[in-house]
DNA sequence: ATTTATTATGAAAGCGCTTTCCAAGGAGTA
DNA sequence: TACTCCTTGGAAAGCGCTTTCATAATAAAT
């Protein structure tokens, strides 16, 4: 079933079908309805390749991961099904893009080959260079994500500020005094903002945070390990543990059993993301939660907006919650 | 930068360029080399919309996922990596479609408004019906798993059935004798096969496999944790125990602690996928293991040769190894 | 030298849709 | 009545590529 056969049976010119099926209003409502019947009728599917071409729109929007990350993308799945969910919504499709961050020239090549005219980065553990030359190319883009390396970028993500600011409170809340952070690498906008939060609520709680107990690593629960041990074997104290991820967490949690701490009772930790393991770890280990899906869905939303209507919108920093579990 | 432009610059016809493209024979070594040095020299990208509507050949494939299984989607990262490689690779790319599979005529309508030209299903969990439907819509499709519901399906995926008879092996290697399994879904061919193949590796051993020690269940932590229940109430005993996926075996694991059970002293748990959770969970969790990312370039591959050639693949089951850790 | 098989290239007709431009008719206005 | 304006619909020109068919050129066979 072509359109121009939707035509022929309707009695109508080909332009009105297209008319029809793009909700175009220069169409009267009778004309309208009779389409649409003989449409449904005979079950016709617009052909997305001549829409494209003829449009230049391909309605395909690429979540670029960077490849070798399984872990980070799994922890990103919830996010695509939010934008995939959007999408689909509005007709959009979703492509998922492995790039191989380390060459960019390779990425943006692989991003020009493909059909997709809008992409959603889905890590800000790239470095800002790629943000660059998306822009510079001139590809709409939104990044998950806080902190945008350049402010007139769009970035749609978890509060991570006051996320960490939550964080600390807490654990000052508990009595805890002499806190710790392990944190993801320097360049990570969340992780800074993370940070950020977190000396907010220290410096107005009264609390120092000495740079000592500041330890900066991957989101990986080795970064965790690495940190506890580094600690111990310098003499370094503390009560009270923040750690950027779950995945920290879980490493540092095991290096903490490791050196006969008892969790939550001689310190107290704190995750982050809420992801599954939180609570498939004993203890249960409190964290913060964001939104994952609902974050997706924004994108998807902004980022459909923007190619419809050609202004770029605005970013977004979405509320995150504390978890308590058993860790604190 | 479009394919005539190319074509007047390089002083031949748009069919010579575009047969240089697309790696026709039919252009002379020395066409072929000045037209590739034209394209180079002025950064040429073919229009995959255009390629698409004259070929009628998206080069798309679609991971049709159920929607609201993100966990599952989560599993199948590495699966996905693995296809987009080699769809990138190929110039083939990687779109997906979570589908709400308890709507078949919804899902086959959004597969038929997507420009993709195959599909990979990546869940078993869906029953067969929409398997017969793509089937019967003529839509090449592989699924990753094995057992297909009906045997001109291309399947591929681990050897489940191996898979299940290695477990039961090494539980008996370890001295165990009362073994008692939990499972996935009756309808989940993986689930079956892994049955199977414990029940062989049983018999062969002259070891008795009583029904009331099989619990089936989804494969989630819950299942783990009733199951567990479920025996200790009714005061059936075992000391080897298989747990179909990794997710069952933390939540049996967590019940088996809850009823002051030491594992492995008292029994032997051996967990399904060597997931994430194996190594975060305490014991540290026997399991089996599968190429993930390697079965995700089989598929691609195969569904990539199928679009190609128009010859229908044979489907490939994958070996596993069983990843000895502290639970048994 | 003549015919036949081969190979390399070009001309041109689409693929199925969008979109600009134009025409016709009806309504509103002077 | 004559004029302009607005609404609805059609005609037709592409969008950028693939592919069939024809042709010219070269090589092989007779």
């Amino acid at each position: 079933m072509t359109l121009e056969e939707i035509a022929k049976i309707a009695g109508v010119s080909p332009a009105t079908v297209s008319r029809v099926v793009n909700n175009n209003p220069r169409v009267s409502q009778e004309t309208r309805d009779h389409v649409l019947s003989v449409i449904q009728e005979h079950g016709y599917t617009p052909n997305e390749a001549a829409r494209a071409l003829a449009s230049s729109r391909s309605h395909i929007i690429s979540l670029a991961i960077p490849t070798g990350m399984e872990t980070l993308f799994s922890g990103y799945a919830k996010m695509a099904e939010g934008i995939a969910h959007i999408c689909a919504k509005h007709g959009y499709h979703l492509m998922i893009s492995p790039l191989p961050m380390d060459d960019l020239d390779t990425c943006m090549a692989m991003l020009n080959n493909s059909p997709a005219e809008a992409v959603v980065v889905a890590n800000a553990q790239c470095g800002p260079e790629f943000l660059f030359r998306l822009e510079k190319e001139g590809i709409p883009f939104i990044m998950r994500g806080s902190n945008p390396p350049s402010p007139d970028m769009v970035a749609v993500g978890p509060d991570y500020v006051s996320g960490g600011y939550m964080v600390a409170r807490y654990l000052i809340g508990h009595g805890r005094r002499n806190l710790a952070v392990i944190g993801g690498p320097d360049f990570h906008g969340g992780a800074n903002d993370r940070m950020e939060g977190f000396r907010q609520a220290c410096i107005i709680s009264g609390i120092e945070l000495p740079d000592e107990r500041i330890y900066r690593g991957a989101f990986l629960p080795e970064t965790g390990m690495e940190a506890i041990h580094a600690w111990a074997s310098k003499g370094i104290d503390f009560d009270g543990l923040f750690c950027m991820s779950d995945g920290i967490a879980v490493g540092a949690l095991e290096a903490l059993q490791g050196h006969g701490i008892n969790v939550p009772e001689d310190i107290s930790v704190i995750g982050f993301d809420d992801s599954e393991i939180a609570t498939m770890i004993r203890p249960r280990l409190t964290t913060v939660g964001h939104a994952q899906q609902e974050i997706g869905e924004r994108i998807a939303n902004l980022l459909i907006g923007w190619l419809e209507t050609g202004v770029k919108p605005a970013g977004w920093a979405f509320p995150v919650h504390l978890v308590e579990r058993e860790s604190c």
